[in-house]
DNA sequence: TGGTCTTTTATGAAAATGCATGCTACTAAT
DNA sequence: ATTAGTAGCATGCATTTTCATAAAAGACCA
């Protein structure tokens, strides 16, 4: 819509100026998260779980047995953030560490049953809260957001480690 | 990683079972927005500015004067971390406090030269960043992504924000 | 077998954040 | 003007995160 499209020169007084950030993808996709999420937030404070809890047990609950680092891939942490996070999780009586029969190295997390049962009354608040959020946007596909977000998730796996 | 993938039912091979945060909306944009930003991240480490820091600062260069609470919602900080963040960015020479005519509540913040210097190499990479992003995904439309994310933004602003 | 490199998790000190609250300044109503 | 209410920023303490590094186990190779 709008600026963005009309050419440079003398279009430029007509377009009032801008912030940077508010034409910056990294920033809308950073805020239009960070909007979204903190609606759902709302929910998981009246249920006392903290965001990172969350995160880890909605991971868990299609992925049991995940490893420590995974979990903090998947859940967007650093490993030592994920090992303190665990610490509580496990004090809490959310998750339990287990060995790997295989490799003595890994610790594989799974929820505990009271885990669970705290997963999955969020879980249906969390669909829930999804419906409501595509309702207020008719105008979004959500298949086809999904795929596009995946692919820009894909697209830039380049290796799940640092990059120099 | 590993298994888990072992199916059920034969139907689970059809449509494989995917953990829940895999077509969890929320997911998908946090973890989009974790992925391409890490990538610039690494740009702020090499200039040895903090993320927080360069949000502050990209915003300030699109609209001097902005106040602490300003920040902090353009910042997605809360605002004691924004008044704390601000105390080291005075301290390390890239912004300062001054008091608004108007209202004394106010303090209204302006980046020094330092700052600006700072800024813009950095608002040139983040450029050449976003550029190079949007390549990578020759079939997003860009424009139509921004416009899609900024609706997402501005329907949901029911909180006190300028009406703009 | 022994050495070296890599992977996985844990730890500890320092830094940053969150939350509740305090304080000052403005606003509105009486 | 007085009172009550609200808005904007700062502060203190507890919690959490980060950064660098340690420790332990597996992989590789001679």
């Amino acid at each position: 819509m709008v600026a963005a499209t009309i050419s440079v020169q003398s279009a430029a007084a007509a377009v009032p100026a801008q912030r940077f950030i508010d034409d910056y993808l990294l920033y809308l996709l950073a805020r239009a998260s960070h909007v979204v999420s903190t609606e759902f937030h709302t929910v998981l404070r009246r249920a006392g779980v903290q965001v990172p809890v969350w995160r880890v047990l909605a991971t868990l609950a299609g992925s049991p047995g995940e490893t420590v680092s995974g979990l903090a891939d998947a859940c967007l942490l650093q490993q030592p953030t994920m090992t303190k996070l665990l610490d509580r999780m496990v004090r809490d009586n959310l998750v339990k560490r287990l060995p790997d029969p295989k490799d003595r190295r890994v610790v594989r997390i799974q929820m505990t049953t009271r885990g669970e049962t705290v997963v999955n009354e969020l879980l249906a608040s969390a669909k829930k809260h999804e419906t409501e959020v595509l309702a207020r946007h008719p105008d979004i596909d959500a298949t086809a957001l999904k795929t596009l977000l995946r692919g820009m998730i894909g697209r830039h796996r380049r290796g799940k480690r640092l990059p120099g």
